[in-house]
DNA sequence: TTGACATGTTATATTTTTATAACATTTTAT
DNA sequence: ATAAAATGTTATAAAAATATAACATGTCAA
C-alpha cells in the first residue's frame, strides 16, 4: 500500500462535508455510532455507517467495541501527516510563488 | 458564498490524484495549459482542462493569459488557510485525544 | 430463553465525477 | 487574409460516490 494510496484515501475521506462534520463531532469526545446518527438526523443510519467505514479505512477514526456498542475515536495523526508532508511544502513556497507571480505579471512582455 | 462552501470546493479539488499532481507540477514553476497536458500524456487534453477548471474554481490556481497562451500559477494560500483553520485544530488536540483513547481502552469496564 | 436494542451487511437506486468527442474562438506568423 | 496553433465550450458516455431499503448478527436485561 503506497504512500500515495494512503493520502488518496485521506483526501477522499475529507472531501465530503458530512464526513468532516462527523470528525468535528468526534473532536470533542468519542461517541457511539448511535449517538452520531442521532446528531445527524438528516442522514439515514446506514448512510452514516457507510461514511464511518470510509473514515475508518482512511484511518481517520479508531474503533473500539464495548459490548454491543461501538465507540468511535478521532485519529488526528493522518491529518497531521498530510500537513507535514504536503501542506507544509506548499505553505513554505507560498510567499515565494506569489512574489514570482507578481513580478511576472508586472513584466508582461517576456 | 459561505466559508464551508469554500473549504468544500478546496477539499473536493484536492481529493483527486490527478489534480494533486497538477498542483505538484505547478509547484516548481507556472506552466501553460499545453505544457501541463504534455506532462500528463495519459489524460486527454479536455480532461486536463476540466480538472484545471475545478482547481481554478477552488482558487488553488491563478490564471493569467498572455497572447494565445494561458499561464497557470499555483496559489498555496487556500491550502494554508485550511491548515490554519482546520488541521491546526486537529493537530492541537491530537496528543490529547490519543492519550484519552489510551486511558479509555485501559479501563474497559466504564 | 426471549424480546428489544445497537450495530453490521448486501443489494440497488440516485447523484456526482470523470473522460472524451465534436465543435468554436482567439492569436500568431506568413 | 489565411492557415496553423493554443485554448475554450458543450454535450454525452462511463465510472465512482452517496443514499437507502431489506435483511442479518451479536448483546443485554428480565
Amino acid at each position: 500500500m503506497s504512500r500515495e494510496d494512503d493520502s488518496d484515501r485521506i483526501f477522499k475521506a475529507l472531501a465530503d462535508k458530512r464526513r468532516r462534520r462527523i470528525l468535528d463531532l468526534l473532536k470533542d469526545s468519542p461517541k457511539t455510532t448511535g449517538a452520531l446518527c442521532a446528531a445527524i438526523p438528516e442522514l439515514d443510519r446506514c448512510t452514516v455507517m457507510q461514511h464511518m467505514r470510509v473514515l475508518e479505512a482512511a484511518d481517520l477514526i479508531i474503533v473500539q467495541r464495548k459490548g454491543r456498542e461501538r465507540w468511535n475515536y478521532l485519529n488526528a495523526l493522518p491529518i497531521k501527516d498530510i500537513h507535514d508532508r504536503w501542506i507544509g511544502d506548499y505553505a513554505e513556497n507560498a510567499v515565494n510563488l506569489l512574489s514570482r507571480l507578481k513580478s511576472d505579471l508586472e513584466a508582461p512582455t517576456n
